[in-house]
DNA sequence: TACATAGTGTTATATTATAACAACTAAAAA
DNA sequence: TTTTTAGTTGTTATAATATAACACTATGTA
């Protein structure tokens, strides 16, 4: 589970919007989004984005530029992130396996090296868009 | 082993450039590198980039924005892509191992779905940066 | 209080990427 | 050969994504 951060104001209304999105939001779409907040440049945005990936609160679609609340109560503070990403309706679900995050964090190259850290994007088609 | 294509006269010039390049090139240094071979505008650049990484012969690094030669003749193109980054440095390389592609090319989610292509980046430091 | 750390508001600017359109080229079909 | 087609090119303009720099403010801690 997350450890409680306490969020500024701007961290709160940005991680809220992401929170109740179904999809994920890009930074100027929140930027609209929260003008009527106050929150009237895309330095605000951009300046709480950092801080909640930072902190696990949300992780960036780096295929996308585009950020999604964590809702993976076992992924290590945006260390070890896993999505499936739908090429139709550009649904996206983070994975959370616990064998697959297994396999990835004991994961060695050639030379034996490990990683402190990964990102995996799955493409494909979400259930709805398979049957259509 | 990839497909012979025959890469035009804009494609050739840089395919080249990310070939010879020993890490990722972004867009607009590939741009200011080629200038003088007659490539002006950034959509000549991105034009080719889109193609090359089409048929393979080049990936994005999504985290970087950056764009690296295929080095791996078992990567299928463009479908299935692992690399390991170092946080310092920023030296790129291409993963091929065949253990991690078949897990990977397997990996049902727990709906039972499957992907039909996937992009991996593993952070860390590489050995040169380790030993500092 | 004094100090340190982090966040804010603001303007300006840098970086990455695509839209739209006319022209050209190469290769396949007639 | 001519015609047609798909793909590529060159060009100008613009959209979308992201950061630099600076003065200021809040908050916690000694
Ligand atoms: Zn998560
Ligand atoms: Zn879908
Ligand atoms: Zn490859
Ligand atoms: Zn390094």
């Amino acid at each position: 589970m997350h450890k409680e951060h306490n969020l500024t104001k701007n961290q709160k209304i940005i991680f809220d919007l992401i929170d109740k999105s179904p999809q994920p939001l890009k930074a100027y779409s929140i930027l609209y989004n929260v003008q009527k907040k106050g929150i009237k440049a895309p330095l605000q945005v951009y300046r709480a984005l950092d801080k909640l990936v930072e902190i696990g609160k949300i992780h960036k679609i780096e295929s996308r530029n585009a950020f999604i609340a964590c809702h993976n109560s076992s992924c290590q503070v945006a260390k070890a992130t896993a999505f499936s990403i739908c090429e139709i309706c550009e649904k996206v679900t983070e994975i959370s396996s616990a064998g697959l995050s297994k396999y990835l964090a004991n994961f060695k190259d050639k030379d034996g090296m490990k990683y402190s850290k990964y990102n995996l994007e799955f493409f494909g088609l979400c259930k709805k868009c398979t049957l259509k």
